[in-house]
Formats: C-alpha cells, structure tokens, sequence
DNA sequence: AAAATAATGGAATTAAAATTCTATTTCTGT
DNA sequence: ACAGAAATAGAATTTTAATTCCATTATTTT
C-alpha cells in the first residue's frame, strides 16, 4: 500500500478511512472500526486506551496511523486536538503569517474573521447552558422594563439589544453613560437587567449589577469566564466563549446569544 | 490554605475557582485567569503548554492545580477528559437535536440564529468583491481621520468600529446623533466616512454621506442592496446579505466585515 | 531595617507514554 | 502440506511530559 499524504482535516480522516478499509487484516480492521466509532476520544486518549478499547496492542495501533498516512499516533491525535481547540494563533503572528504567505490580502483576512465567528457560533450552541437560559429568558418576560448595560467592547451588543427590543415595542433602557451619568435610579423593583461585560471587566457595569442585585431587581449576565465579578453576585450567568483574534475577538456568539434573549422573551410574552 | 478536596466536576471547578481567586499571589492569578478563560484547553493541553500560554512556569501551574485541590495536573485534566468523553455532542448533533424535539424553546432559537450566522459569514466570503474590499482599506488607511456612520440597526456595527479604531490607536469619530446633533462638520478634507445603512436607508447617514461626496471625501458604504442611495454616490460599496431567520436579521456578516476593515487598514498602516 | 515567611523560576528527577524492534504466529499461493 | 510473505504480540527503547526540589527573589511582619 503506497503511502499518501496525512489528512489535514477530521472530514479528511473519514474519507481516508473509507479508502483503506477494504482488505484489511484483522487487527487493523479493529482499529478502524473502533476509531470509527469513537474518533472523538482519540484527541484526549493514550494510545494504550485506544489499543485496549479496541482490544489490540499498541503497536496495531501505531501501524495503522501509519497506514492512514501519519508518522506515528502523536501526529495523528493532533489533528483532533486542533480541531477542538477553538484556538488561534495570536492576531500579529497570524498576521505575520498570512503577509509572509502573500496571503495577506484583506480578502483573506476576511475569511479568517468568517471562520473564527463559525467556530464561535458552533462553540455557543454546543456549550451554552439551556437551563440557565431558559431562566434568563423567563426573567426577562416578566419584567416590567429591561435595563441593558455594557460598555465598550459589550456596548454594541448592549445597543443591539436596545434597538431589537425598541422594535418589538418592549419597554427597555440602555444605560450608555451619556455624559458620564449613570442612571441607577431608573431601575425600580419588578424590571430586569441584563449586563455584558469581558475581561477587563468594567466597573461601571459591575457596579450597576451589584447595586440590581442588592434591590432584588434579578440579573441576567452574560459574560466570558468563570472569574467575571458577575458571577461572585447570584447572577443567572450565560458564559460566551468568542474565539479569540488576539487583540480582536468576534461578537457573533455574543450578538447570537443576545439576539436569542431578546426574541425568546418576546414570544413568551405572546403566550 | 487549607485542602479541600478536588472539584468533581466542571462546575465545580468554576465554583472552587471563584472561592480561592481572591488574595492570589501574581503568578497564581495568571494561572487562574488563564484558566477560566479557556477551561476547554486543559482536556487537550500539557503543562508547559498551559504555562506558556499563560505566561507563567510549568511549576506555577502545578501549584495552582494542588492549591485547586488536585494532586496534580494530570489528575484536573482527567476531571475535563471525562467531562469531554461522557457527553459532549458536538455541534451537529446538538443542533439536529434541538429540531427534532426542543422546537420552540430558546436552545432551539439559539441554534437557529447561531445557523443563519454561519451562513450568513459563508455567503459574505463567496461574495464580497475582494477588488473593492482592497480599495476600501486603502482609502482608510490612508484617511487622517476615519468617520464612522450607522443609525438603528447598523448602529452596534457602527459602534463596533469605533472601539476597534479607538484600540488601535486610530484615530475616528463616531457620529452618533447624539442630541440630534450631526456633526458633518467635523469631516475634514484629507478624512474618509465608513457609512452603514440597512433598509429602509436612514436619511441622517445617507445625508452625511452626500455631503462628505460633494467634498471630496472618499466614502466607504456597508449596505446590503443595489437599490441602497449610498450606491448612487459613488461611494466604494461593499454587500452584504444577511439570512435572516424570523423577522430578525443577524449581524454577523456585517460585524466581520467590519472588523476586516479596521484590522486590515491598522495592519496596512504598519507597512 | 532585619527577620521571617511566602512566592517564584529553573533545573533535576521521576513517571508515563510513544515508538521501534524482533521473535512468533498466521495467512497465501502453490 | 510447505515455503514465503504478511501480520501480530509483547518487550525494549526512546521520547516526551509531569512533578519535585531548592536556590533566589519578593513580600510581610516585627
């Protein structure tokens, strides 16, 4: 059997499955099946597991990366560590890369922004919690008027909230700290907040929070990580994971995300 | 500080995340910022990847893993493996998932706008004229100052800019028609106007557009129509159609395209 | 300001995993 | 059934990664 060049891609390791399983003897015929069926443990498993799950030896497994076009299982289980790390390389090396490339037109930066926004997107909607979201989406049809509150990086999505809920003629509010005012004391009991905030966490938003949570207005945070002060406050906390551009990260989970808040609540208070 | 024993889960990992975070020395800090930011790396990573990443020793980070309450490093990573194999659908089969059964619910929407984003960003890449694209990062990057104009919904797109520019140190002025002031006076010979608008075109920026045209000013449009006024003027303009899902329209695509442009001409400005 | 305590970086050590090698077994064609 | 080829198991080796240790640096306390 000649030897072809690795897949590059997890589409790429099916089709080169499909194309050298016909004939082969009986150990390797295991591995394939059992990577088949299980190619998502291959990014977090020694060979070994593999080998014992399948019920061959290890070296089975290491001939049959091999036969697929790998160097050896290492090389092989990088291409599903890759895959699942939405991970990118930090925005001036990529940069760096794609000009050194002659790659660097604009055309092609465009596209690396598209694929870093679909990865996010797919991100979301396999990691987002239903439950709390659920709950966020119950909150906000109950409120009588939503605050939103973001500054910064969050402020488009805080406007982009503002505006859907203006056209769907919900009473809402968006605390833009327009000649540095903050405007805590619209806030009544019976409304609601939401408020977005990314490392470096704003003070000002945070502080609008804090002083929601202390008034039992209830909270819907949607923030970055775990660390976010939001979460230290009882907040119903949806976490975004945009994928990161170095200094430039996406908006499209968030923006997805927000959209969905906005549409979700609406219906519910059609029902 | 005294042991508690290991998080068992990934929530629980967040939790004891949050309860040790405070009063942390500052390389166990980076470790726990690192951390919470990208939780989904640990499954896939080794330590001197983590370390490096987060720009602190190997040794760091394994006495953040045992003041975490692990033994070490392998056995945190075992809690995220697990949590990866037990049950992660991935994308595809979550979001066939949610059709199926979920309808209605606010996962289901999410799903939803997450899908009319992605081919929204796949549609912007096939379609965008990549000779106009290069003409309008030149006229931004050669601009003194970069106008940013959008109203309603091309406002978070427009405010997007602007924080983007404003990071890169560029300098821009969003108009924003705060007080119902505008401020075309502002636009100088020697500037550019980034011009947003969606149907129905709003008149302040399409305004704005004209005069800085009868200037000399060169205009770039964002819109999403031939039929779009700025297209009258003639303005670099650049296309972008949104699948909208309901009566919502995304702005992913608009959102990257934006972003592109910002980056690029700051990349280009570097030359 | 000095002593005590805590934190850190980096090298040294230990452990684990990947990969190769080879004797043995199992096929294949005659 | 037999020779030759292919495949396999398991041990041996090499490579890589995790973990510990300790001298040095920073921080806190008295």
């Amino acid at each position: 059997m000649r030897q072809r060049p690795a897949p590059r891609s997890v589409e790429g390791f099916h089709d080169r499955l499909l194309e050298i399983q016909e004939g082969l003897p009986k150990r390797l015929r295991q591995c394939a099946e059992y990577l088949a069926a299980h190619t998502d443990r291959i990014a977090v498993s020694t060979v070994a597991e593999i080998a014992a799950a399948a019920g061959v030896q290890p070296s089975a497994v290491m001939r049959f990366c091999q036969l697929m076009g790998f160097s050896g299982y290492s090389e092989m289980q990088k291409l599903f560590r890759d895959s699942l790390t939405a991970a990118w390389p930090d925005y001036r090396e990529r940069l760096k890369g794609l000009r050194d490339s002659g790659a660097g037109s604009p055309s092609a930066l465009l596209a690396e922004f598209a694929e870093a926004g679909t990865r996010s997107l797919e991100a979301l909607v396999s990691n987002v919690d239903s439950r709390q979201l659920d709950r966020a989406v119950k909150v906000i049809s109950e409120a009588r008027t939503v605050h939103v509150a973001g500054l910064r990086r969050a402020f488009p999505v805080a406007a982009y909230l503002a505006y859907a809920f203006e056209k769907m003629e919900r009473p809402a509010m968006l605390h833009s700290r327009t000649a540095n005012l903050d405007a805590r004391h619209a806030v009544r009991e019976g409304d609601a907040l939401i408020a977005i905030t990314f490392a470096p966490y704003s003070a000002a938003t945070v502080d609008l929070a804090e002083h929601c949570t202390a008034r039992g207005v209830p909270v819907v945070a949607i923030t970055d990580t775990a660390l976010s002060p939001l979460m230290q406050l009882d907040a119903i906390s949806l976490m975004v994971r945009e994928v990161d551009f170095g200094a430039f990260r996406a908006l499209s989970a968030t923006l997805a995300l927000a959209t969905t808040l906005a549409v979700a609540s609406g219906a519910k208070m059609l029902d």
